[in-house]
DNA sequence: ATGAAAGCGCTAACAT
DNA sequence: ATGTTAGCGCTTTCAT
């Protein structure tokens, strides 16, 4: 009545031992998967089985923290994504999850949350940063790049112990810019209010660069700032479709407020692209998929290839800090068809 | 020339005792912050500034996964979301991203993977579940209860050893569909493919039997369904409305699919509410704010309660599973308004 | 106020 | 083929 209802404790490598008759290393070699190497001890079948009944049977799981203390893996992949519902962070996410899975690796985002202090809290055996403040955060980032391994999205830092993914955007911005002041001349840009942090300011900047080579001239009322979340982006939109002399083209700073200014010009009863034109900026697959497909300048199969690379670096946590290079290009879709 | 380049490895509680000229305890009393309780020991200030000098100077960071053997806890809260792209799945995600701050958990999201395998191999302090198959999973989750403390999104389990979020939608499903045929003879139904889930069924259930308390047949060009994302939903409500004899009103079984349906609508240049009326389940931020603002059926103030009781789970892991309740109400707004 | 030391559950040498 | 054992980095009891 004393010594059976003691503890329901979780069952650990010892009971299993205890159970089936063996030694903790024995059980620890059948339970890791480890029988069909080489190099390690083999198992008799006999004793394989006896192991595995014993775990079933307690309901056996492996604590996954002495795992990693252990081994120094946690077979964890964390992604930092800003802005959650920004379909940029949809598509990673969605090509992540393909890619792991051959290689047990469970990815966890890291949504809407300060990155700076997560990290600190939780490693990882990689982690992906999809954004960084180019100066403020360069020190930070070498600095955790010591005890994880970093994945960073930026146009201008360079690796310094962490590896940088980087979209060449090139002149792929100007060709959109021409692709609009072709046909149109009254182009509006829709670009996120942080337009302190570089990207948005490149982005913005082409923008600008483009309205010159164009001969037109940078009018106030034609840039709409929005302010993170797609409401806003929304709204931004409808303020500058609803002025007494509309844009009939939007240069978009992210494919996201650009799908939102489609949405919001269609609301409007604007035709899309007869009425509005509108280019976005990453190329993502919600972009690609919607009615009418978005224009937009990007990377071509930039999610995959991250993906890719975000298990080899799980896996292989060795190996000097890269940069990973997607040349851009426009992709003419349907919000802004060539010039006829 | 040999004994100072020696690994570069991560500081850790033992180098910043020696570094600090104390022991491994009185480092880990401060660095845990114990400093202030009345029941533990307490170091003298002097003491302690030392070790945190030490332990700045090392870069030293608190390995969790060792914390958490010691522990056993993580300080993690995991949350499964099927759709990510669902409004749902962000308004929860904002939630809780809001309430964990006070509390030093660190929410984690397992996006569009299955939670079956991924919780054997990551363990938090609480796993919110968003979906489970009602049937099928009823065992495997009284068995994962055992070493992880679960709480479950589901209209009919019950609580066993998990704790139970529901919302009570009792009659609001009715209403809602009295709403649209008090004005309304054409009503379609626009649901999700995967209807077998009992969620789906029990809103599709109160599409059909709003139809019959309304005296209208049940149409099969009425009914359309998706396939999970949004581009799916988005084309099946330009099937709906595309058709010879088009409804005038939409009961979409989830915002998700009636956001998707507006933006369809207002596509096909379709005045909402005027030409097509749409009413959503769930009661998202999202389909609140966006305009036309969505009426929608669900409970108010889900999230944040939802949030709340999470990091208290989180916190406090013990105590009997609960079932949280949460009761529906019909929420008018401009996508379809009140009768005139 | 501080330190010594026992272990959390697991893996990996090394021994048998 | 299997067992023994030494830790991984940390917290916490018990001495001092």
């Amino acid at each position: 009545m004393n010594s059976a209802s003691v503890s329901p404790r979780r069952a650990t490598i010892r009971t299993v031992a205890q159970a089936a008759g063996v030694s903790t290393a024995t059980v620890s070699y059948v339970l890791s998967g480890r029988s069909g190497r080489t190099d390690a001890p083999g198992v008799s079948t006999e004793t394989e089985l006896r192991v595995r009944e014993a775990a079933l049977g307690l309901g056996y799981r492996p604590n996954q923290a002495a795992r990693t203390i252990r081994t120094g893996k946690s077979n964890l992949m964390m992604l930092s994504l800003t802005m959650l519902s920004d379909p940029w962070s949809l598509s990673v996410s969605k090509a992540v999850g393909a890619a792991v899975a051959p290689a047990g690796i469970t990815p966890m985002i890291l949504a809407d949350t300060d990155w700076r202090t997560a990290i600190k809290r939780q490693g990882a055996d990689v982690v992906f940063i999809d954004a960084a403040d180019e100066e403020g955060d360069a020190q930070l980032l070498a600095e955790l790049a010591r005890s994880n391994r970093l994945v960073v999205f930026s146009e201008t830092l360079e690796p310094n112990g962490f590896d940088v993914v980087r979209s060449l955007a090139g002149t792929s911005m100007d060709q959109a810019m021409d692709h609009l002041t072709a046909v149109h001349t009254k182009v509006a840009c829709l670009t996120s209010a942080n337009s302190l942090r570089s990207l948005n300011s490149v982005r913005y900047g082409a923008y600008v660069r483009g309205l010159e080579r164009a001969g037109l001239e940078l009018r106030e009322n034609y840039v709409a700032t929005f302010d993170g979340d797609e409401i806003s982006a929304y709204e931004a939109a409808v303020t500058l479709l609803r002025q007494p002399d509309p844009p009939t083209a939007i240069f978009a700073t992210s494919d996201f407020v650009a799908i939102a200014a489609v949405h919001a010009a269609q609301r409007l009863r604007l035709d899309v692209p007869g009425d509005l034109a509108v280019v976005g900026i990453g190329n993502t697959l919600q972009g690609e998929a919607m009615a009418p497909s978005l224009t937009s300048v990007g990377p071509s199969g930039f999610f995959d290839r991250l993906a890719d690379f975000l298990v080899r670096r799980a896996k292989d946590q060795s190996g000097p800090p890269q940069v990973l290079e997607f040349p851009w290009q426009l992709l003419v879709r349907d919000t802004a068809p060539a010039a006829p």
